[in-house]
DNA sequence: AAGGATACCTGAATGC
DNA sequence: TGCATTCAGGTATCCT
């Protein structure tokens, strides 16, 4: 599903639950999404997670690591002592989970824990993926390998303005390239090119300086909120227990067609940009 | 080399 | 009601 907020959201979950847990046993039920030997797995405690992008890696205390990509609909539960009551059974568009019911149709990987704990990897569209495989060559994955550099890590304003003016691609199309910045998917493209008030159709290296720094901050901002709210539960996103974030209430123009813009109250449109929905006020965004 | 279309999947919403 | 079409937060690959 998710971008940086959302996979920051489940990084958290998984460092307050899993660390220290020792993983008894793997199943893997679809094959096709798993790669590495799950026998690598079996003994190992896990020692920390980490997220670089929109990907997550959990190191375990054996040289190992279990590298995940969730895609648009990969879903982390933890479940301990088979209890679910915290879990929250609101219901989402694509998957309405019952989480007291897994593992269920669309569960592919289950990772057993001591102390009766248990970490699923669903998916509904199968799109993620989950790979065992040495620490050290984590960074050889074509996904890390090619990743830009990040939003609160190493990219900073002057390396955004860089990018930017390398590239003649639509603004809204260069942010969201995991190879030339890490972090921005579609919401969040969204609501910080609104925030900045620059159309998401421009040219990237069309933006001047002011521009620039406006939407490097709108970024930020939009994707600090994300965090702060646990992410944007308006599709299939859900945290590890289940649970659903806020950051859909706080929408600027995702997902928002034909309703009034915030500040000029004109309506929302539409547009294809890139294969992907893009929203944004025609005035407020020049 | 960069940019577009397409493929990987399934389910929900929409249209007729 | 039923059936077809469209769309969904991502990335990899093939083609021009």
């Amino acid at each position: 599903m998710p971008e940086l907020p959302e996979v920051e959201t489940i990084r958290l979950g998984l460092q307050k639950y899993l660390i220290d847990h020792e993983i008894e046993d793997v199943h893997v039920r679809l094959r096709r999404i798993f790669s590495g030997e799950t026998s690598m797995c079996k003994g190992a405690k896990i020692q920390r997670v980490r997220r670089f992008g929109k990907g997550l890696l959990i190191d375990l205390d054996n040289d190992y690591s279990i590298a995940i990509h969730v895609k648009m609909t990969g879903q982390l539960l933890y479940a301990r002592d088979f209890s679910f009551a915290k879990v929250s059974t609101e219901k989402l568009a694509i998957c309405k989970i019952d989480v007291g019911n897994l593992p269920d149709k669309y569960t592919h990987v289950i990772f057993d824990l001591d102390k009766k704990a248990k970490l699923f990897y669903r998916d509904v569209r199968q799109f993620g993926w989950v790979k065992v495989l040495l620490t050290k060559d984590v960074g050889n994955l074509p996904f890390f390998k090619n990743l830009g550099p990040e939003f609160f890590k190493e990219l900073d304003l002057a390396r955004f303005e860089q990018i930017l003016k390398k590239n003649k691609a639509t603004i809204k199309q260069v942010i969201m390239d995991q190879a030339k910045m890490a972090g921005v998917g579609n919401i969040y493209a969204n609501d910080g090119l609104y925030l900045a008030g620059i159309n998401p159709k421009r040219a990237a290296n069309s933006l001047n300086m002011k521009e620039q720094e406006k939407l490097f901050n709108s970024l930020e901002k939009v994707m600090k909120k994300g965090i702060e709210v646990g992410g944007a539960s308006e599709w299939s996103y859900v945290d590890v227990l289940g649970g659903a974030g806020q950051y859909q209430d706080f929408f600027q123009v995702y997902n928002q067609k034909g309703k009034p813009c915030k500040k000029c109250k004109s309506m929302i449109e539409k547009i294809t940009l890139g294969g992907r929905g893009t929203f944004y006020c025609p005035k407020c965004q020049k």
